[in-house]
DNA sequence: ACAATAGTGTCTATCAGACATTATCCG
DNA sequence: CGGATAATGTCTGATAGACACTATTGT
């Protein structure tokens, strides 16, 4: 995806050298950088996303997002797959940085600038809370946009929603699907999550030809799957090595088909 | 866009507010925040990047994107809007934020985090230097690409280059072509945007018939335009209200089909 | 007239949605 | 067997790509 290849750096000049090792940090305001991951996954069908208790102010009993500060010397990234792996172990998790939230007063302690991730994983136990966090919950996205949903600490409400969206247009085009499944899948289980992220029922017979149609997305192990379920026995399938799903899959046309809550499509 | 409303924040206990107040930031390292804009325009048929030439140290001499620190109590948004202010007229501008960019080492000062943001634009004239730029320059992605082309500071062909990715991905599910455009354009002048950030040839008949088949795209204006051409004069079009495209205008699916140049389309 | 561009029409292969049909399990 | 789910097949309308053809200008 590099559209632009690095370059070696030119000389510096020893003129700046000097200014650059003369530099004075003091000189700018003083501000915060931390991450924040949306982990979602799979529950019961819907959506769900980890939230945690926080255990300390501000917000202390209150709903958030894991996260934390970005420590000195450790990239975005870094930062985040640290908070994440006090969360949840890293197997085929997807995580990838949503943007930033800038907003002066989004946190009442300073100024904080948090860039968000989303992390896309299978199922999981109930997850352990981390260092600050008093409890760890899989909260359903549906629970959370209800009108009597909890309130949510800073303004992580807000990037729950983007995580959500932005999952919906991902899967269209990217096979992180995958991501909320085990090695092993059916392809009634990878419909499950399309249908769970976009919010609309799919044909079986249309989903099956489409999702097979995409070179590379998965390919079929040879071996049946899951005797426990009421009909006939699925065949299993694995990822394939396709990182993009061309052509991609798309939600049915008829958007904006949706149930109940406080969804809103267009934008 | 929002899925989760914002819902009013309980009330904080004493404690809590105390602690607030009395929050110690000197407990975190030393960070800066910073705002970089890649403006986005059409010069002669080709995408373009505005740059400017930096006039101090770190990398004076050298090109890099418009950008700077953003200010205590300033949105990141705000910050983008203001610093692209200092560079061109703000109308008819498409702001979004890009991504965060907080490799530790990616500025030799000190560790800055930097949300970077895209701008289109129609073409403007020669734009006029800002405080700390000695000069500003719109620049053919085509020659930054190429392999002699400049080295840029930082790690802004890496901005250059996502932002480019991103428009080609934007114009094909929102109205923003025509951010490059004036408010009355022909249906060839909107067909020019999509060939140059695509960089792919388009059937006219076939783009005619797919951009007005998109409800609330563009509108006609009645009038014909620019007798200056060769041929027959063109029909002249506004934009209508239609905030998404659906369908959406899609690339050609033989993709991946591209001249030359340090371009790749997998990713 | 000729070149060039705008705009319309048409043919066809492909694809998506709907849905019927067969296959194979469980109880 | 009956119910349920998997897998396959079929029909049809919509769409995209290719391209022929007409319209209207400048030179």
């Amino acid at each position: 995806m590099t559209l632009i290849t690095e370059r070696h750096r030119p000389g510096v000049e020893a003129e700046e050298a000097g200014f650059v090792a003369a530099y004075d940090p003091s000189a700018y305001p003083r501000v915060a950088v931390t991450v924040d991951v949306a982990l979602l996954t799979l529950v019961k069908g819907g959506l769900a996303v980890l939230l945690v208790e926080r255990a300390h102010p501000p917000f202390a009993g209150h709903w958030a997002l894991p996260g934390g500060f970005v420590r000195e010397g450790e990239s975005l990234d870094a930062a985040a797959v640290r908070e994440l792996g006090e969360e949840t172990r890293l197997s085929k998790v997807v995580l990838e940085q949503l943007r930033a939230y800038g907003d002066p007063h989004r946190d009442p302690r300073m100024w904080i600038v948090s860039t968000a991730f989303v992390a896309l994983t299978p199922r999981q136990g109930r997850p352990r809370a981390g260092g600050d966090a008093a409890d760890a919950v899989w909260w359903a996205i549906d629970e959370l946009a209800a009108p009597d949903g909890p309130w949510i600490a800073f303004d992580h409400h807000q990037i729950v929603s983007d995580a959500v969206v932005w999952a919906g247009e991902r899967i269209a085009t990217r096979p992180d699907a995958l991501a909320f499944l085990d090695d092993e899948f059916t392809l009634s289980d990878l419909r499950h999550v399309y249908e769970a992220v976009w919010r609309r029922p799919l044909d079986p017979a249309n989903f099956r030809r489409s999702a097979l149609a995409i070179d590379g997305f998965v390919e079929p192990t040879g071996t049946l799957g899951r005797g426990g379920g009421r009909g006939r026995p699925a065949e299993l399938y694995r990822r394939g090595p396709a990182r993009r799903l061309d052509p991609p899959l798309r939600a049915p046309t008829p958007a904006a088909r949706v149930k109940g809550g406080a969804w809103t499509r267009t934008g």
